[in-house]
DNA sequence: TTCTTGTCGATTGTTGACAATGTCAACCGC
DNA sequence: GCGGTTGACATTGTCAACAATCGACAAGAA
């Protein structure tokens, strides 16, 4: 059973639409909707004991947020993205880490250090690829964090965004081309940067993981074009 | 009367929600609908000869884009962005306005340099503060072209948002702190660095240009606080 | 065969109705 | 007066019904 004070506080605050999006948006960042599989309304609002309108409302929200692509009179998709949308995505994405790392260097405090040591040792203990799936959300959180600890709200949210829309190529690349060791070197490069509060450093290790993580996807994946 | 063909494609691809949602972003942008102020779904939906579903879907994708909030029974507003917000957009805006110069600088076309050039002479016609309905949307126009430029879709898509969302910010920026013709003897510095492909120097440029800009708007405007 | 045309079921687009909630002013007891 | 309560009104939240559209398949003609 749920907290009553927890649920009173969702009722307040959370609407339906919300609800199914955040729902929705779970469903396809973990894969259980395959990319440009259909999304069909009913299907979705019999599933949540929802109407329509709910679920509508909700795949507009995820439009707008780039998961789901919307055809007329054909309905919501799984958003693929296409190999030239995933360049286009990799090198704003280099600028944006890079942007955090000079943010971040010049502020970060001790205990941040601490953290970001202890996240970049625990991602050693998988680098095995049997593990991988541990490794991978775990990566995530790492980059994530340096972003929060930026304190900056705007580049948190960009990135967020930009980083749901890779989620499925983003998997697919740390497997191959040197794999999870060498991308852990990267990441302690890039702690110690920070830790050393180089703002010059630490951009430049975080630009380097990225274009480095760019490289490895690359010639990985067939050119996949998007209708 | 509209022209048939125009009217079929229209029809076949743009659904009503859609096209509330263009409306309405159109007159947030345009100011007629103000910072804060609420808007009511069946005035929307009279207005426009559409249902209220239509409305309220538009709504829902206006919130994810960033220039609407809604809150839960109470309605939806057109977005007040915090001075805090707008100290980290311009943040972020100055990194993407960098990339930008340093992704175009290598890869501009002469045609391209003389249309910015082109650009830069007309905002010069313009610098008297009477002129300003004029110099605002060629400014704006001129920084859009930078990005459309470097051929990147989802940094031209992130700038694209990061700008809907500052535009009543930026309006009164300009105004302000030497103004105008300040702020075109930086246009024009942009263009010569990617006249000459300068990658850095375009960079710089327009990092600087968007410094000045932050700074320009800063000071004259009081915090505010939002909800 | 191959192309066109018609029909049908599935799915989305749109609307209006009803329920739930918030707002605000009039009213009450203190 | 003043804080709190009540009730009417305005507005949003949700749903179910109806209309429009699409895709597939079958029937018929060239």
């Amino acid at each position: 059973m749920i907290d009553t004070s927890a649920a009173i506080a969702l009722v307040r605050t959370a609407s339906l639409s919300s609800l199914v999006e955040a729902e929705v948006m779970r469903l396809i960042l973990a894969g259980d909707l395959d990319s440009g599989e259909q999304i069909k309304e009913v299907k979705i609002a019999e599933r949540l004991g929802v109407g329509r309108s709910s679920v509508r409302e909700a795949l507009r929200a995820l439009e707008a947020a780039g998961l789901v692509r919307i055809e007329k009179n054909r309905g919501a998709f799984v958003r693929v993205v296409s190999e030239t949308e995933a360049r286009e995505m990799y090198v704003v994405r280099e600028a944006l880490e890079g942007l955090a790392g000079a943010l971040l260097a010049p502020r970060i405090s001790d205990e941040e250090i601490t953290e970001l040591r202890a996240r970049v040792d625990e991602l050693e203990t998988y680098l095995d690829p049997v593990d991988f799936h541990r490794y991978f959300p775990l990566n995530l959180t790492f980059h994530r964090r340096i972003f929060e600890m930026t304190g900056n709200g705007r580049l948190i949210e960009i990135y967020q965004r930009l980083t749901n829309e890779l989620h499925t190529i983003r998997r697919n690349g740390l497997l191959r081309g040197g794999g999870l060791s060498v991308s852990n070197t990267e990441h302690r490069a890039i702690v110690e940067a920070l830790a050393a509060r180089d703002p010059v450093a630490a951009s430049a290790a975080l630009k380097a993981h990225v274009a480095a993580g760019a490289r490895r996807r690359t010639g990985h994946r067939e050119e996949r074009v998007v209708a």
